[in-house]
DNA sequence: ATGTCGATACTTTATCGA
C-alpha cells in the first residue's frame, strides 16, 4: 500500500498538475494540504473519476486539508482535538479497511509560526502538543497509523541548505524541534529517515529567490508512522519531479510503501 | 535583490499568508 503527502498549494490552480502525479504515482491514499478551497468548492469529481473516494476538511482561502483513497474510508475526523476555539482546517484523520486489518491515517497541515515574535508561533507550539497529545491517545489503540502532512519543522541541520541561516525561523528554532523529537521518542518512526541518510534531501523549495535552481530547499513534508505500521515498512521516497514542472506546487509529493 | 506565488475583496491593484 502506497500512502503519499503533498501541499499543493491551491486545489484551484493545481488540479491539472495533481491529477497528472496521481495518475502516474498511483498511490493508494494522498493526503492533500493547503488546499485553500471550501468543501462545497473541492474538485471531488475529478479525483472520483480516478478511481478516487474523497474526505475534505477545507476553509475558505487558506488551510485546508483533503484525504483520497482508492479504498473506501470507514471513519473520518475533522479537526484536531484540544481546542475547540481553533477553527483553522488544518486536521483530517481518517480509518481504512485493508487485507490485514485497518490502517489510521492523519493528514495535517502544522501551521508555519512565523514570525517568531507572534503569537502565531505560540499558536504552532500549542498546536504541537495537541497534536502530541492525539498521537499518545493513537498509540493506546496498538494499531498500524501514520501521521502525514507539511509538519512545517526542519529536523536536523542536514534538512536545510543552509542551517545557519534557518537559526531562529519558526520551521528551525529549537521548541520546535524539541516538539518533533517528542514524537519520535513516543515511538514513531520518521520514514524517510528510516530508509535514507543522505543529506541534503529536500520537499520543498521556496518559489523566491530562484531556490529551485540553487537546491535551497527544506526536508519539511513527513510520513511518521506507529510501531505497528513502521514494522510493515518498505520504502520511502521523495518525488522531486513535479518541482520542475510548470506552474509547481513549492512543495512535491513523498511516498512511504507500507507492506499491509 | 523584500526576488514569488495563490486567494481575496470596499477587485482590475493592494493585502495577506506562506
Amino acid at each position: 500500500m502506497k500512502i503519499a503527502t503533498w501541499n499543493i498549494n491551491g486545489i484551484k490552480a493545481r488540479l491539472e498538475t495533481a491529477t497528472t502525479w496521481l495518475k502516474s504515482a498511483s498511490p493508494d491514499v494522498a493526503c492533500l494540504q493547503e488546499i485553500k478551497s471550501m468543501d462545497e468548492a473541492f474538485p471531488t469529481s475529478a479525483f472520483e473519476d480516478l478511481g478516487y473516494n474523497v474526505a475534505v476538511h477545507g476553509q475558505k482561502g487558506f488551510n485546508g486539508v483533503a484525504l483520497l483513497s482508492k479504498l473506501p474510508f470507514d471513519d473520518v475526523t475533522r479537526g484536531l482535538p484540544g481546542d475547540p476555539d481553533d477553527v483553522q482546517a488544518r486536521y483530517i484523520e481518517a480509518v481504512i479497511s485493508v487485507a490485514s486489518g485497518v490502517v489510521r491515517v492523519v493528514n495535517i497541515y502544522l501551521p508555519n509560526g512565523n514570525p517568531t515574535a507572534s503569537e502565531k508561533f505560540t499558536y504552532k507550539l500549542s498546536w504541537m502538543a495537541r497534536l502530541k497529545e492525539r498521537v499518545k491517545q493513537l498509540l493506546t489503540y496498538e494499531e498500524p497509523f501514520i501521521v502525514a502532512g507539511d509538519f512545517n519543522v526542519i529536523p536536523a541541520p542536514n534538512d536545510v541548505y543552509d542551517p545557519q541561516s534557518w537559526l531562529d525561523d519558526a520551521l528551525f528554532r529549537p521548541e520546535t524541534r524539541a516538539q518533533f523529537q517528542a514524537y519520535l521518542n513516543l515511538g514513531l518512526t520518521d520514514a524517510f529517515r528510516a530508509c535514507h541518510d543522505e543529506p541534503h534531501q529536500f520537499t520543498f523549495w521556496d518559489y523566491q529567490a530562484g531556490a529551485w535552481q540553487k537546491n535551497h530547499g527544506l526536508r519539511i513534508d513527513h510520513l511518521l508512522l506507529s510501531p505497528q505500521a513502521a514494522d510493515k515498512l518498505v520504502a520511502c521516497e521523495i518525488d522531486a519531479n513535479p518541482r520542475s514542472w510548470e506552474k509547481p506546487s513549492d512543495h512535491v509529493p513523498i511516498v512511504v510503501e507500507l507492506s499491509l
